[in-house]
DNA sequence: AAGTTGTTTTTTATGGATAAAGTTCATGCT
DNA sequence: AGCATGAACTTTATCCATAAAAAACAACTT
């Protein structure tokens, strides 16, 4: 049966509203709510009836407002407002990364689904999706070939990595003063100064802040392509410092400094100094990548 | 139910190469079929148990040799022989080029499987491996979006890909002399040599000579990146052509000589006559589908 | 007429079943 | 021992069913 996670999604987030005085009074029309938390009207009448029950909301010929306060285990627990696909995805990336499944493998739909607890119609949806990661390959008839998580990939990521990045910087070094990415950076460069006095306690806000700054880089001179790889590139890293915390801290601080340099060498436009920053920091960042890379293999042995 | 296109098609090759000859008198081991058919010796044995139902073959004591002749009506029809993910590709390819459906379409699980007489499964599972393609979309919860096959696809396509050809012709040109890449440039220039004396006739011939020549250039330094982005430009580019036969033989004849160009340029391992011819190509290759993305357009209006 | 809510219809996300194809095990023959 | 066939078992490709979510339709209200 189909889940019911995009209910208990927009119910927890209704329940958030309430708590914090966004819906006080009278509450909005369904259209109006629909709207906000993004689903359909009818998932916001079944959030609306519950609320009703719970009588978190109170209904009054047809008028609906606030009711006794929100409690915190009002709340459906997380688990339960994650789609199958993506619980798919946490425990293929937990199986592939953390176990010790080596290059070479073949992957057994049935087994994952077993494993996993889906059946074997959500597993493969997943390994096709999963597939342009250049991770995995089909043998038709047979199963997946599992190709490793392995230097060969990493260099072959950076490569293109490097042509796009520094296809993108110089397109974006050339957009008139006018256009809007120069604030949007200059707002970028305020928060990595920011980061940079609070890194103690929020060296993990890094991921964020690289993220948006690489995404604005490509913002300028928008191509599809290079969106997705770049979509590769996110999934990739997500996943694998998810478990591969050492030095993160050192890692990010090192990061935050090439952003900076990165981003004046824009802000110069000078094509050079541009070249020059891009690359010392996509070199970092793949050193940084292949030395998790080769720890994580010898610990893997070891587990 | 499964389609038995793994068997037809066994079947068929198995007939035709009784009747080329290649299995005269006694046959060889099931495993040894096995071996030639690439398939599994379960099937290879379904193909025997018919042959011989048929005397296309015949079992005397535990001995199998050639029993009658083959006739063109033991062949299982084509289409049989085709399972059906790839019928569903084909037909949704037809949809999307030749139907007039318009940029901003969305696109319907539900009805294309109708339509095209499978289960929403084969439906979904093709839009996903599709997706990488960059003309559609999804929606969570709701469907597909179809992006249109525009002309700024066709753009950011080949900015791309001349990224990605300039790197590995550049690439290829430093190739050690001896490396048997070289060997096979000469022999791809022959091949282009050829087809230009027989032209008249054969001009369908380039496409394969066209695949092979690129896949050629990106032989010497694989990155799997570039290889799947090459998958992309070639699927794209057989559906689109198959229903867009305009010029198809001056359009060869022009791109037989680029390419004939840019061999010399790459023997020659000068990097700016190898650029040159390189760019000249792929502008050209560019143009054609532009044009005929316009006239596509102009006449699925009238159609 | 435009925005509400109630109801019905359509579509997506997910599980399940099964024939075909692949793989492994068992047995027998040189 | 090493290869051939036979039989049993496992996995993939494919269809079908259904609850959840979205969309469309209808009736009502101000």
């Amino acid at each position: 049966m189909r889940t019911d996670t995009v209910y208990k999604k927009a119910f927890n987030r209704a329940a958030n509203m309430l708590r914090d005085g966004q819906l006080a009074g009278e509450l909005p029309s369904e259209n109006e709510l629909r709207r906000r938390m993004c689903v359909s009207r009818t998932t916001v009448r079944k959030v609306l009836r519950e609320l009703v029950h719970r009588e978190l909301v109170t209904e009054r010929n047809g008028l609906r407002s606030t009711g006794r306060p929100v409690s915190d285990n009002d709340h459906y627990p997380d688990a339960e407002t994650t789609p199958r696909a993506k619980h798919v995805e946490q425990q293929f990336m937990e199986w592939m990364l953390r176990g010790d499944t080596r290059p070479g493998t073949s992957i057994n739909e049935l087994e994952l689904a077993r494993q996993f607890g889906v059946a074997t119609n959500g597993i493969r949806e997943f390994l096709i999706r999963f597939s342009r990661f250049g991770l995995i390959e089909k043998r038709p008839n047979t199963g997946w070939l599992f190709k490793g998580f392995t230097e060969d990939f990493a260099l072959e990521l950076f490569e293109i990595r490097v042509m796009f990045e520094l296809r993108s910087a110089q397109l974006f070094s050339l957009q008139p003063d006018s256009s809007p990415i120069w604030s949007k950076l200059a707002a970028l460069k305020m928060a990595h100064a920011d980061l940079l006095e609070r890194i103690e306690g929020r060296f993990h806000d890094f991921s964020g802040l690289d993220n948006r700054f690489h995404r604005l880089i490509n913002e300028a001179s928008p191509n599809r392509f290079i969106d997705d790889f770049y979509d590769i590139i996110t999934f990739i890293f997500h996943y694998h410092y998810q478990w591969n915390k050492q030095d993160e801290k050192q890692r990010n601080l090192a990061a935050i400094h090439e952003h900076i340099a990165y981003i004046d060498a824009l802000e110069s436009r000078n094509s050079t100094r541009i070249e020059v920053a891009c690359r010392a920091h996509l070199a970092s960042a793949r050193e940084t990548l292949m030395r998790s890379l080769t720890g994580f293999d010898e610990t893997s042995i070891n587990a």
